[in-house]
DNA sequence: AATGTAGGTGTACGGCGTACACCCGTCAAG
DNA sequence: CTTGACGGGTGTACGCCGTACACCTACATT
């Protein structure tokens, strides 16, 4: 097994290595045990080590979100704006699922990588070619938010949850403790009504995908409507 | 100066006490300044003297949560659904504009508090009696997300960057530098084209109330579409 | 006066990010 | 063939963090 350390060690170290085995260390272990120190040991290396590859850590995690945004699928050709924009969050919401810890590590960022800021170009892009105004193209994509990267966080999230420690079960859902369920009356109510009807889902545990494509196409409708109707904010209301 | 601080400490510590102090620091100095040992300092006290009031770090920031959830107005009486939603959400915006690390550490909790599902719980009264169905009020928590607490993470956000390092300047918007505007063409038009018409926004940078409250229209009036439709999750399309 | 207890103290440990000096293999110039 | 620069891995050390654990002290209760 040393030896095998020993091999690995030979292959000199890159940029890219070290992304990689980050992003490695972080879909199996948890973004919270993702330390220099743990990550060099991966590596066969001494932490130190890493830094002739990456400024600090904050360059590292910038580097491995850029990793994850690489993997988004490129725009479908010749669609309408809209399928184009949705069947592309939905290939970022794929991706996210495989890297649980992404959302939290982009929100927690403070300026966007330039492979994010590709992205959101690109998008913007789609909007633009699909008729819109940049001025409704703007207020669209605010409105889209961390949506249009696939996660919007939920507050009483599962997800996030696994993004932190590691790859365990998908875990049963884990339905409201009954003392909290007496509690909060409604939140009990509706937290047994998703039920979606065909009951596949096996607990009253709610469909994750099926909510994200509601909430997404609740926008994706409203932004239609206003983008046939030439709506733009100097025409507002008030 | 030490009798002042002499005063401080006879004042007896409480677990009020020191949640008031974490949130003061935090809104003051930023979040990530707020480390026990700072905290303890503010106080007047020794680290370890908090650990008699707050069971860890997690327990301090779910109470720190718990204050800021506080301070939300509770729902306006006699007022449709539509109307009590919307402004509490604003409401719930505002508080969240006093205290710019919230957002982040909600995010950040794996679980709500009790005070968050009590506000939640109250949300979703709200859409029950305004006759929305289980079901639907089910999927609308979900399509609502953080916005529901008044936030929405931006992608590229000041107010986030605000809530790390302390309540500095607002700071000009600062607008994207020419290089990065070259290399992402769509962002650059559309990160001018919000000049809300009336210049009273002194740069380009864009109104973060407006965006927001546009979001929030666009879902509010979308879910008020379904809600007179009387939608629900067992007759969708496919 | 004796005793329990709530709450502040002091010391210490293990983990973190990373500054800085070092050292060693490769390779180009003399 | 020597030499010297340099890219990249190493070792040590510093200052921060959260917090376990033993202690001590002041007051309330009996």
């Amino acid at each position: 097994m040393a030896e095998q350390a020993e091999t690995l060690r030979r292959t000199p170290l890159s940029r890219d290595r070290v992304l990689r085995a980050a992003v490695a260390l972080a879909d199996g272990a948890g973004i919270e045990s993702l330390s220099m120190r743990n990550l060099a040991q991966d590596l066969g290396v001494v932490p130190m080590a890493l830094y002739k590859h990456v400024a600090n850590k904050d360059e590292l995690l910038d580097g491995m979100i850029d990793v994850v945004v690489g993997e988004i699928d490129p725009p479908v050709p010749d669609a309408g704006w809209k399928h184009t924009i949705r069947s592309r969050i939905l290939s970022a919401r794929q991706v996210l699922r495989r890297h649980p810890w992404a959302p939290l590590a982009i929100e927690t960022r403070s300026m966007a990588t330039p492979a994010v800021l590709a992205y959101l170009d690109s998008m913007v892009g789609t909007f633009r070619a699909g008729g819109f105004s940049a001025n409704l193209a703007h207020h669209v994509m605010h409105a889209m938010g961390s949506r249009i990267l696939g996660f919007s966080q939920e507050l009483f999230d599962a997800s996030r949850q696994a993004g932190r420690s590691g790859a365990t079960e998908p875990e049963p859902p884990a339905a409201l403790p009954p003392e909290v369920a007496a509690r909060f009356p409604h939140l009990a109510e509706i937290s047994t009504a998703a039920s979606h009807d065909d009951a596949s889902v096996v607990g009253q545990g709610c469909d994750d995908q099926f909510e994200f494509e509601f909430a997404l196409d609740l926008l994706l409708d409203g932004i239609e409507r206003l983008q046939q109707q030439d709506w733009t904010s100097s025409r507002r209301p008030r």
